[in-house]
DNA sequence: TAGATTGTTAATCGATTAACAATC
DNA sequence: TAGATTGTTAATCGATTAACAATC
């Protein structure tokens, strides 16, 4: 059980579960059952019960499962049970929109650096970040100790921007430029992809 | 063959393929075969060529597959062999973003209208739109025959926004706030969910 | 105790991949 | 013709769901 492989899907939707358990405990309610987690996010209890019993036995037969506690269990098993620095390149308007999600995500993932490579951008402020040249990401992060990497620059150079990720160490990429991008195979990479996600939808139109 | 139901996970291929063909076109590529796409696209040459064979044959056994008629028969799948209207709600710095993507998507998906609920916001403009007060979102809807609807608010909204989308007579929709929201059964809705992206990455850290 | 709900096994369902005849 | 590559069937693999004993 300790070393068994756990499958994307199953991950992908730990933070689901994590967010609106979330929510719950915000409305101080202290315990839920599969059911009406699987009611309010559309999916089968019997999935739900089965992802969390991959990492252990977090509820109670006959009562459901702890809020509080289940929220520690997720976070731990996310490893969001800590602040991990990310950087990001590009400080168009959607960079400056993820930027603002820091307060929301706030003692999870955090944006610590922001880079482009633009003299326009270079030295205008993000919240309370300094925007910063390309020439800095090695440097930065390596001394923040940043392990992720967003890419919000045009297709074009988001390859390059990749590679330059990639070799100043950063472990885990997530790309919203709507191009796929290469890195070796010990780099985690998601895509967020706006486009493909508006034309995928097309096809269900009537 | 005609009435078989395609899988969810074909349809979301299909934009991947189309982009990169897209490309190809560009750099006057003329024919494609299934090894080079897969190889390119990180995914089996099978899987393509299985995924395409739903639709039609649109290759040629030893040659591969012409790139300009694959892009037709995939725009056409994807009934983006039109211009699809689309009304974008949430006229923050991700709404401003994504309005930029119009240039991009140019000859198919298009954001034709703006809205938001604050004073602020209503009457500046974004690109060549007016961002429009909510109570004018079943009115334009209407008249612009907007088929999809993009939501770009604060979670705590986002509900409040889908049922006006659905209450105007939308077809889809495409969600960026961090919450899961409930639609009818007939209404087709996507999440585009950044923060659960990058906390399921956090997962893969070491 | 009776009712509820978990954790888990077995059954089902669906998606991916391999293999190959057809054919350009 | 020989080499390449499709379209498609069969085999494999994996994920979801149903069912139920255990137990709170």
């Amino acid at each position: 059980m300790k070393e068994m492989k756990i499958s994307e899907a199953v991950v992908r939707r730990l933070p689901i579960y994590l967010r609106y358990l979330n929510e719950l405990r915000m409305s101080e309610v202290q315990t839920v059952s599969s059911q009406e987690l699987g009611q309010r996010l559309n999916l089968n209890p019997a999935q739900i019960r089965k992802d969390l019993a991959y990492f252990g036995e977090f509820g109670k037969k006959g009562i459901g499962y702890d809020v509080g506690y289940l929220i520690e269990k997720i976070r731990h098993i996310l490893k969001l049970d800590q602040v991990i620095p990310v950087a990001l390149v590009g400080a168009g308007n959607l960079g400056h929109a993820l930027c603002n999600y820091n307060t929301y995500l706030k003692n999870t993932m955090k944006i610590t650096a922001v880079f482009d490579a633009s003299p326009n951008k270079i030295g205008t402020q993000i919240n309370q970040l300094t925007v910063l040249p390309m020439d800095k990401l090695s440097e930065t992060v390596n001394e923040q100790k940043i392990r992720v990497g967003i890419i919000t620059v045009p297709s074009a150079v988001a390859q390059h921007v990749a590679d330059q990720f990639v070799q100043a160490g950063i472990e885990a990429i997530l790309n919203f430029a709507p191009t796929i991008i290469k890195v070796p195979s010990h780099i985690r990479i998601h895509q967020a992809d706006f486009t493909a996600e508006l034309h995928s939808l097309a096809y269900y139109l009537d």
